[in-house]
DNA sequence: AACGCATAAGTAAGAC
DNA sequence: GTCTTACTTATGCGTT
């Protein structure tokens, strides 16, 4: 490998970065909005735990949902949990 | 800040990261043992998400669990999930 | 804890889960940016780990960073490595 | 799928479970062992986050580690980091 | 070999 | 202030 990135190199670098960190910037933005709903709901007396699960659920196809619960009501029944 | 460790400072540097890493070894290989288990059940047809499922349930408090589960069944009913 | 939230309690519920739900898209929509950044930027003989690594970097605070970066080859130096 | 797990099923699967859970039990303890350590460590004035980097390196082998460093300097001179 | 999944680690925040 | 809890990131693993 090289010592030195070239000046075409480094330009590119500088560009990957800059538009990384743009988006990050944004990204973290909506993570502080997710936060503060959390937040809010919690305040309104929500479990945010089951909230969170709610949203995990719904994220999933219904079907592979349904087989998922259907396979471990299975594995529950036969352990007695 | 001082810019070298005295020696008895030095020494009690190496042992702290001599006995971390002797219990990380300790700890990996028992990652490893659980990985084959989990792999061997696999073999035989069981579904490695939903056993994992399961362990994590029993970790819980049976109390803690019934109501976890129970405010989950509430907010799954009031949205239809 | 009573058995059904009431229709006031379940449209909050569908509210909060509604505004999370769009927010996390957004969120997941960057992500996916992201993610072709370091693709594109892989396909053009970067490492994309060192690249992680220098955006982390230019996270933090210059002078937090230089302070870490002292007291960790203070720390490489007494143990050699 | 049955609804039901046959006997011999549900008696390899608390087989499963219980190899698990055994080996979770002692998984847990270590991890308990290290985070004292490190407390200790913490509480004889050393840098927690710079002992878990220094473990962190010393995980690697040299030259890949080597490698790396290289890189990110690399990329670090480029961009003035 | 790339892709997503899953674990683990590190970091930051909140509760006691 | 500490100590846990949760969120984020990073790395590794298995799958396709």
């Amino acid at each position: 490998m090289s010592e030195t990135l070239d000046t075409s190199a480094a330009e590119q670098l500088r560009s990957i970065i800059d538009r990384i960190e743009r988006l990050e910037e944004e990204k973290a933005a909506l993570a502080a909005d997710i936060k503060e709903i959390y937040a809010e709901a919690k305040g309104n007396g929500f479990d945010t735990k089951a909230l969170r699960k709610i949203i995990a659920l719904r994220k999933k196809e219904p079907h592979v949902r349904e087989e998922e619960e259907q396979i471990l009501t299975l594995y529950r029944m036969a352990i007695g949990v």
